[in-house]
DNA sequence: CAGCTGACTTTGCTTTACCTAAGTCAGCCC
DNA sequence: GGGCTGACTTAGGTAAAGCAAAGTCAGCTG
């Protein structure tokens, strides 16, 4: 048997989570819906308007979300009007927003706007800034440098020859 | 002046650090791209092969990155070979890795393969696994239901009429 | 100096994402 | 019960992103 970590050259790809969570979020629109869900957007033309894209597209994008299970549409009724639907993230969409803050965090360093970002996000306990970290189970802080790659259960290996 | 949280209606994402990120990484071959060179790929085919895509759309992807910073071109020699250029991560391109950690977590626990994931990330210092978290800068874990947004000194208002 | 190899480029085609403009439809309001 | 409004859908078109297959080109190797 080859030495797993010395032969990088037959791993494939097939099986990769990045790969995975972006066939569900990995399109411009998708994303910054889910900015705007998390945003506390919940009504279809707000999601249209704030996001930027047309409404057939919010349309077929929206509805993809709930098939996913990203979003999940309720019903709800302001004072005298009719019934009407809103989406709402569910814990599987609420668990992107490690993605988007990572995004924003690089877009807030990387190609921001000499103004400055136009929001961030502050812990609702205490108020202090909030950032994405990487962080390893033992507790210690992890710079992007500081990472193995290591293969799990799941790695499938090129057939050798 | 109308409250700024209370007029939620009123700010426009035009200056918003996700839709500037993800104009630089907002599609798939491209964070797969960036994937494979924080795996430590460096060689044109390699990049196309493991990423799956054709050569034409790997040549003008890693372009682009090396255009916009994140990767960068740097000669080197196998011994016996005729000297190439090697692609390997910026600064800029290694902090989108919180980015890709966060991606990954998320399709581990979302959209896994029954085996289980292909590769894991390790902290280099100790081999514990490392993961993405949020964190305020006082110091708390911060959970996706724990954030408050806030206007930042960027924010554009829509006319008031 | 001919040939091999790695690193692309070119050509021609398909698919996906998005747009505008117009149409549909359900229900509360009067 | 006619109109307004919010929430979509349909139709028709453009642009960007992708593919496969073939071509180019530089510089070691022999």
């Amino acid at each position: 048997m080859t030495d797993l970590l010395a032969n990088r050259d037959a791993w494939l790809m097939t099986n990769c989570s990045i790969a995975r969570a972006l066939d569900v979020v990995g399109n411009r629109s998708t994303l910054l819906l889910l900015r705007e869900a998390s945003l506390g957007t919940r009504r279809f033309d707000d999601f249209a308007a704030r996001v930027g894209i047309s409404e057939p597209v919010a349309a077929a994008r929206l509805k993809q979300l709930v098939a996913d299970g990203l979003l999940e549409r309720r019903p709800y009724q302001e004072p005298g009007k009719r019934t009407r639907d809103e989406y709402v993230l569910t814990e599987k969409g609420a668990q992107l927003i490690p993605v988007l803050a990572a995004l924003r965090q690089w877009g807030d360093t990387w190609a921001a706007d000499p103004a400055g970002p136009s929001v961030w996000l502050a812990h609702h306990d205490c108020g202090a800034e909030v950032h994405a970290v990487l962080r390893c189970a033992a507790g210690h802080d992890v710079e992007p440098d500081g990472l193995d790659v290591r293969p799990g259960p799941g790695l499938i290996l090129a057939a050798t020859e």
